[in-house]
DNA sequence: GCGACAG
DNA sequence: ATCTTGTCGC
């Protein structure tokens, strides 16, 4: 899909996109998604799954699995161009569209405000949020070592992310809204999907998943999970 | 020019 | 991202 695209081109399509993004706050949410790529070293097969949990209880609901084939380097600034490819492929599995989806990767807390969650979310008309294990842009701000303790991540003085505590003693995480969600709302999300580990569970569960879909542990598709049901 | 740099 | 063993700390 963007195999052919020079930085240039890529650089040009991020400051078109840009312009389409929409943010905004979403009622009744009642399901959330995590997505994830994981590819073997030197390889052009993405494995990509999406994972789809009940908000907030985060039970596993269904996840949806398959792969797709890429030439885009990686490159920092660039992650869409490599990721949302293959998730949109994965995505297409999905019947029934979680109600905000969470990225492996920045929201708007980026160069040209497209990181991998905004480019997905405009294209898929879908609300995202950015959840990324490390610093890509930005004033960096370390928040005290303390549970939720968070800071603004800023930009020539504009607010494009947070970086926020998960767990004590643990590197923070950094959120920003991808597209059709507030920056506020996309922490408090977070915040909410944080069990006893430093990465948030949509995306932990997903990259658990993808992982186990690379090493032929899991077939490519789209998968319901039994809910345990209580006989009588 | 130099250093930084999601996954 | 992936490749890998032990190891330091709560």
């Amino acid at each position: 899909m963007y195999d052919h695209f020079s930085f240039e081109d890529a650089t040009a399509l991020q400051n078109q996109l840009a312009k389409q993004l929409k943010f905004q706050h979403l009622q009744g949410i009642s399901t959330i998604a995590g997505a994830d790529i994981s590819f073997n070293k030197n390889s052009t097969t993405m494995y990509a799954g999406i994972v789809i949990l009940n908000y907030p209880e985060m039970v596993l609901k269904a996840f949806a699995l398959e792969t797709f084939e890429t030439n885009f380097p990686y490159k920092p600034g660039y992650l869409g161009f490599k990721e949302v490819p293959a998730l949109l492929k994965t995505w297409s599995l999905i019947s029934e569209k979680p109600d905000v989806l969470v990225l492996d990767g920045n929201g708007i807390l980026h160069p040209r405000r497209m990181g991998v969650a905004s480019h997905f979310g405009i294209l898929a008309d879908q609300p995202t949020i950015g959840c990324a294990k490390s610093m890509l842009y930005g004033e960096n701000h370390v928040p005290e070592n303390v549970k939720f303790a968070k800071t603004e991540i800023k930009s020539y003085g504009e607010t494009l992310g947070f970086a926020m505590r998960t767990k004590m003693n643990c590197s923070p995480i950094y959120v920003s809204a991808g597209h059709l969600i507030t920056q506020e709302q996309s922490l408090e999300i977070i915040k909410k999907c944080v069990g006893n580990y430093r990465i948030p569970e949509p995306t932990r569960i997903a990259h658990e998943m993808v992982n186990n879909f690379r090493i032929g542990k899991l077939k490519s598709g789209y998968h319901l999970i039994n809910q345990p049901l209580t006989l009588f």
